[in-house]
RNA sequence: GGAGAUGUGUCAGAGCGGUCGAAUGAGCACGCUUGGAAAGCGUGUAAUGGUGAAAGCCAUUCGAGAGUUCGAAUCUCUCCAUCUCCGCCA
């Protein structure tokens, strides 16, 4: 959520730094007029509200000395009629303004590329060399069904489309990345968490999910309004939504893993084979919570700690700095890792390490008490340290053998109790 | 799931429908006192919005929302959370 007086004070500047966004702002001169009349309507209303109080107060007065107020009476019912008029419209106007300031996304950071797709992205980093096959390299998907421990046919029949069962070695791989990611992750200084799996709207507005992106939530059938949580971003950075925290509590890092659900609409067509678009699959998250000081180092600190795991994995990728016409609605400045994948011949992306700024403790009322005792909104990251069925998909691709089989990366070897490769 | 109880400021804990943003105590901050500390004394101790150059003033907030009333922390309704007992269950 942006700063209605920011957007007020450097209308030029907004206007600007959201077009670079593919975003229409045309609703920005609608907002400042919206405030405007929020404005009137508050005084006029208040105004009344005063008088209506001072009113009674003295007819308080009156009948404890058993006086008549009858005329104090009828005065305050003029007032109340014409406030509750224009309360009825600041309320419209309000809720009018909120629901359009719900929709705009994050300022984008000066660091941020200005371009208009993907395309435009920027590469910061490459590492690793893609390994020259003596044989044609099959897809992750072939490879698992092959050794028959990855089934998508029987996951379709039990529940549908985009899931999956992973059986023996590769069940096993995966549960083996969660706990080694967590493991680097806490090494790192991140605190590990564990979380509800379900959030109500109230968190996932706190994060920018709602209301704009209900459609790619799972909601539940539920008296709550309860959704599965697309991400544990939405738990971890909701943990200290609507506190004033002292300043010395920061920086807040946690990591935590949790299966994330995404109804994945609007993608059909899109990743249809294999592990790569699921409508569920497991994520190590990392959420930081700091003062505003704080926020570009950390978030250095977060793409850091994610690109050593996949240099642990021996994984070649690069980063790259989203651009403006690719970034997300929270986000003021994003790099995504990609992953080589030898199938496909490209990077495909299995992190994304944004810094939202103060945009989501702005909606999830997140504050730390400043040197002047004043509240201050907090700044909100969060990484993907990794996303673990991508991983999966990075190992089986990467360390597959002409015979079938997949070498293990050896960091791998004691979370896989000593197993060093997978074979039927 | 059934029965009952509770929800007030940083914490504990008062609060008859009227002057209650809210007694009292603790904590915390500052000052006095002290060689230093403790004790003691004094002062202060919310957020949001509006207005104003500022001091300030006004409005809202006593779990959340709605209602009754000239006036609600106090009455009514709905919801949420917590606690106790019973039932069920990993």
């Amino acid at each position: 959520m942006l700063d209605i007086k920011k957007i007020e004070n450097d209308f030029e500047a907004v206007k600007k730094n959201l077009g670079n966004r593919n975003f229409d702002i045309s609703i920005l001169d609608q907002i400042v007029e919206l405030n405007k009349q929020r404005k009137i309507l508050t005084t006029a209303s208040e105004t009344k509200k005063a008088e209506i109080n001072k009113l009674s107060r003295e007819i308080g007065e009156l009948k404890k000395n058993k006086q008549d107020a009858s005329n104090l009476m009828s005065q305050v019912a003029t007032f109340k009629n014409d406030m509750e008029k224009e309360a009825n419209e600041l309320e419209e106007v309000q809720n009018k303004q909120f629901s359009i300031l719900a929709g705009i996304p994050n300022l984008l950071d000066a660091a941020t590329p200005v371009g208009k797709s993907e395309d435009d992205n920027v590469e910061v980093k490459k590492w690793g060399h893609p390994r020259n096959f003596d044989f044609t390299p099959a897809d992750h998907a072939d490879i698992g069904e092959k050794l028959g421990m990855l089934d998508f046919e029987t996951a379709a029949k039990i529940t549908g489309a985009r899931f999956v069962i992973y059986k023996s070695g590769i069940a096993r791989l995966e549960r083996a990345l969660i706990n080694f990611m967590l493991d680097h992750q806490i090494s790192k200084g991140f605190t590990e968490m564990m979380t509800p799996f379900i959030a109500h709207e109230r968190s996932l507005f706190g994060t920018g999910n709602l209301p704009k992106f209900e459609d790619q939530l799972f909601k539940l059938n539920s008296e709550q309004p309860w959704y599965l949580i697309p991400t544990s971003e939405v738990t971890l950075t909701n943990i200290k939504r609507e506190t004033i925290s002292e300043e010395s509590e920061f920086p807040i890092l946690y990591a935590a893993y949790s299966p994330c659900f995404r109804s994945e609409a609007g993608s059909h067509g899109k990743d249809v084979k294999g592990l790569i678009r699921m409508h569920q699959f497991n994520k190590v998250e990392m959420v930081s919570i700091c003062l505003p000081s704080q926020s570009e180092e950390i978030h250095q600190k977060m793409l850091a700690s994610s690109t050593e795991i996949l240099e642990k994995l021996n994984l070649p990728y690069r980063a790259i700095a989203l651009c403006s016409g690719d970034i997300g609605f929270a986000s003021q400045k994003t790099y995504d890792l990609e992953v080589w994948v030898p199938s496909q011949n490209k990077y495909r992306e299995i992190s994304s390490i944004s810094n939202c700024g103060d945009f989501q403790a702005r909606r999830a009322n997140i504050r730390f008490r400043n040197k002047e005792g004043k509240p201050e909104f907090v700044h909100t990251l969060n990484g993907s340290g990794l996303a673990v069925g991508r991983t999966v998909v990075a190992i089986l691709e990467n360390y597959q053998q002409k015979d079938g089989s997949v070498q293990i990366p050896e960091v791998l070897w004691p979370y896989m109790g000593g197993m060093k490769e997978i074979r039927k």
